[in-house]
DNA sequence: CGTTAGCACTCTCCCCGCGAGAGTGCTAAC
DNA sequence: GTTAGCACTCTCGCGGGGAGAGTGCTAACG
């Protein structure tokens, strides 16, 4: 285990690499914060800590950096966090409440106010049941031969998909399939819908019963993750080269954080931690991770995720997306509603 | 008007610029392209273009550069269209044809494969109607006091409000709530919503009428843009500053590319190509945008569009955006179902 | 009169070298 | 165990300078 002073050491070099994002040098630590150590003995320290691992030499003299070792240390045992100030939480929750009536928006609004927060990416996902189940379907006619089968869940998620109906039916026919549909599969789950098709004499309707079953188990739409913050995030200097920011881009969207996210599960209150080589996607091996999954309406989860570069203000970051999540809980159970609107 | 000659020249010169992206030489255009002429001639001839304002110098002594008047005259006159040779549309049209069952994949293909035959952002709008009435509302219990209202209009888009809902009232009530709201506002556009909210006696009844008419009227939900070839178009030389890239990443996002698209406007069947300084916003000054609309079920109408640095391959592009919107036309009339599924 | 060769001039771009500066590791003294 | 001193290393920024590309102009040519 590391001794007080190292630890305060290390402790010291990752608050100022996180501030300055430049490799920590031995004067810089005797200076700046007032160790009644020599620069020479200082260094005799840091060559311990780069030996247990906690920090690397970009190059032969050069100051010191944190490794992934060395945070995950300062995560767990010297950083302190920095508190939500009553005026901090007051703006925060003054925006929340602010929110637009609509529901994507405010999730969205969610997600900026985090962003503005941390200073780096934030995704809010929307919160969904495990197993939903069908709370209502439409059919609405395409073409001859086609339709949108929309079906709304029972935790408000809504998924769509193109169905097969007969080329002879128009819109009111397709009302009825609907109709039927409903009676059928109303509150089921995936299973239980699968289960009532063999009842179903008619070919089409069975058929739309099946497709209806399809969609209470997919995945929602990726459009449930709302995310904010991209650009501050790649203004860091960590993102100097334009390859660095594209293939950031090419991650940080909707479609490709929706398994990064389900992988980082949500440890519900508390807020989850992955630091560089402990994320498994490969894209990730520089970033961290910090999520926090919260409670929706009836058992359903959402979660509230920071996203950046494994040079982040810790002490701030986690605190405030343990808060927004805990708000989200919040504002899920007590709703502000403004009575305007019409 | 150009003289034939002069026109040759600059029809070179933008081919040979889209091509290269450098300044193009008078040399370059001796060599690369049989003119009859010496480089002298073709300077001379530059000359005058430069003074008509077709072409432009970066700086002294280097090559030139096509304006965007230059542009403009290129497309409406110049410009060769790119066929879409047989093995193409059969690639393209297979692509489509592979696709997924659920809508929301199907645009985002449908934007993926366009991305990729133009080397470009590529932009698909879901097909919606003018002014879309309520098909179906469903409340969803957040927790007391406040409901989900879900409405599912007839053009198969989604909305979603969070609405005030009496504190007492569990998720049996809301669904007779939900049931009155339907048999009230289904099929109303949001001024007959509204119109009939005034003979309901209920106060809370009434309240949702009102939510719903606002729910209709809203503009639908930024998830119906899908968006893909962000990385392919961010890669092109014009992107050399992490400031320009970062600056086109804020704004290629569907929250803000829908007020764009929006204002381009879809002319059905051919497509628009506002080149530059054409263009109304700030940010797309240096952009093209070639935007066509197609046809859905039903009087709805979605668009296809395509952005990318003023320097493009027009010649290109443009005949690929009014086939994919002319394909998707045609899906949405004869969509292929794959029979499997369940 | 249009076209062309020749030439002087200009501007960019890239490479290179170099010195300043920052930091370390080591050694020897305290 | 701590510290001062020193040699050594590596980066970074700056300026010079030459090569190269291209133009505009002028004068000659058919």
């Amino acid at each position: 285990m590391l001794s007080q002073r190292r630890a305060d050491i290390l402790n010291l070099v990752v608050d100022e690499y996180i501030d300055t994002a430049t490799p920590v040098s031995s004067r810089a630590l005797a200076d700046r914060h007032n160790l009644a150590l020599s620069t020479a003995t200082i260094r005799n320290e840091l060559a311990r800590l780069e030996e247990d691992g906690y920090v690397t030499h970009p190059y032969t003299s050069a100051g010191r950096v944190p490794s992934n070792v060395g945070y995950r240390f300062y995560v767990e045992r010297l950083m302190e966090e920095e508190p939500i100030g009553a005026a901090e939480q007051r703006t925060i929750e003054h925006q929340f409440h602010q929110a637009p009536p609509r529901y994507g928006d405010w999730l969205r609004l969610a997600a900026s106010i985090l962003a503005a927060a941390v200073g780096n990416v934030a995704v809010v996902a929307r919160p969904q049941r495990p197993r939903p189940a069908l709370r209502h379907a439409q059919l609405v006619q395409l073409r001859p031969g086609a339709a949108l089968l929309v079906a709304v869940m029972d935790d408000g998620s809504v998924r769509q998909r193109i169905a097969a109906v007969p080329e002879t039916e128009g819109q009111t026919r397709l009302g009825e399939r609907a109709l039927r549909l409903n009676e059928r599969c109303a509150g089921a789950d995936a299973e239980a819908a699968r289960a009532r098709a063999g009842d179903v004499a008619d070919r089409h309707d069975r058929r739309l019963v099946l497709d209806a079953a399809d969609l209470i188990e997919e995945h929602a739409e990726d459009a449930d993750l709302h995310i904010a913050g991209v650009r501050s995030a790649l203004e860091q200097p960590e993102f100097d080269s334009t390859d660095r920011i594209l293939d950031a881009v090419q991650h940080l969207e909707a479609y490709h954080l929706r398994g990064t996210l389900r992988a980082a599960g949500g440890s519900r209150g508390g807020a989850r931690i992955l630091i560089g080589d402990e994320n498994p996607d490969d894209w990730l091996q520089e970033w961290t991770v910090v999520i926090s999954g919260f409670e929706g309406p009836d058992g359903a989860t959402g979660a509230v995720a920071v996203l950046g570069p494994t040079r982040m203000r810790y002490g701030r970051i986690i605190p405030r997306v343990r808060y927004v999540s805990a708000l989200m809980s919040d504002l899920l159970q007590e709703v502000e509603l403004q009575e305007a609107g019409g």
